[in-house]
DNA sequence: TTAAGTGCAAAATCTTTGCAAATGT
DNA sequence: ACATTTGCAAAGATTTTGCACTTAA
């Protein structure tokens, strides 16, 4: 799991990638940091009124950029961002693990602690990194599914 | 492999599928058999110029709902479709298989030899389905690369 | 003949860009 | 004080919708 973290362990953060300590990126990393599933621009929008969208997509831009989040598409194509393991680097993502996308919420979630099996592509391929994205119901929708 | 189909194949796939057969129809089909990668809108609208745009995007969305072609996310984030296995139903892709995503081409290709290795998820998940996504080069890519 | 499919125009989204004002260091 | 970041307006790009015309069966 990733650890629960703090508004000067956010600023520290920011420092280390030569970021200025806004309260709009605190704001995004607090959040981003609170949840257990991935953030999407919309999701930052909906809840953020007061910040600007492009502001958002800046945000999530550079932090990308940086290598404090992860890109990842949802099963509709929509850009999903994680926070990283604390092995990403600038441009250089360490994101070989599983994601799973619930068809009912919609909330995707990455499972940092499962590794993936190694697989050997037909000859010529030379791959560089792998994901594994699941697809179904995630624990909450399939509790909420089985009660009623 | 998939194997190669004429014209009479073509026009029988959307007769199966209740689907009038018409020029633009049987154009996208012959273009997405007669390759071994993914095809996106744009690559149909670079083509396809008398074709317009709004069927193009029409005639993917039919597609995929008749089940014969499915869709997949490349890096971009753009909505790529590859023609399916025999064994897909119309709203119930059996697409387990890998796509390796090309750093340098952009194309996407769908390994449908490859099975997947099974993988445990933690407790509460229900997967329905699973893809592994590899990127990195791609045959044709690598040799120009080590070429030079 | 008529239901399905296409083309065009326009709307709705989604994302990026340019620039002035505000903010952090 | 100065470079960075933000907000706003506008441009670009992508995808969808409505509707009249065309085409396959």
């Amino acid at each position: 799991m990733i650890p629960v973290k703090n508004n000067y362990q956010f600023e520290d953060m920011l420092d280390k990638h030569q970021l200025k300590k806004t309260a709009p990126r605190l704001r995004v990393l607090s959040m981003m940091y609170s949840k257990n599933t991935a953030t999407s621009q919309p999701d930052l929008e909906n809840v953020m009124h007061d910040i600007d969208r492009v502001t958002l997509y800046r945000i999530l831009n550079v932090f990308e950029e940086k290598g404090i989040i992860h890109k990842v598409f949802d099963l509709d194509g929509t850009a999903n961002y994680a926070v990283c393991h604390s092995d990403c680097e600038a441009n250089h993502h360490h994101d070989e693990h599983v994601h799973f996308n619930c068809t009912v919420c919609k909330n995707v979630y990455c499972l940092n602690e499962l590794s993936l099996p190694s697989i050997t592509l037909p000859a010529g391929f030379k791959p560089e990194s792998f994901t594994l994205y699941a697809s179904g119901l995630c624990p909450k929708c399939d509790k909420k599914n089985s009660v009623k």
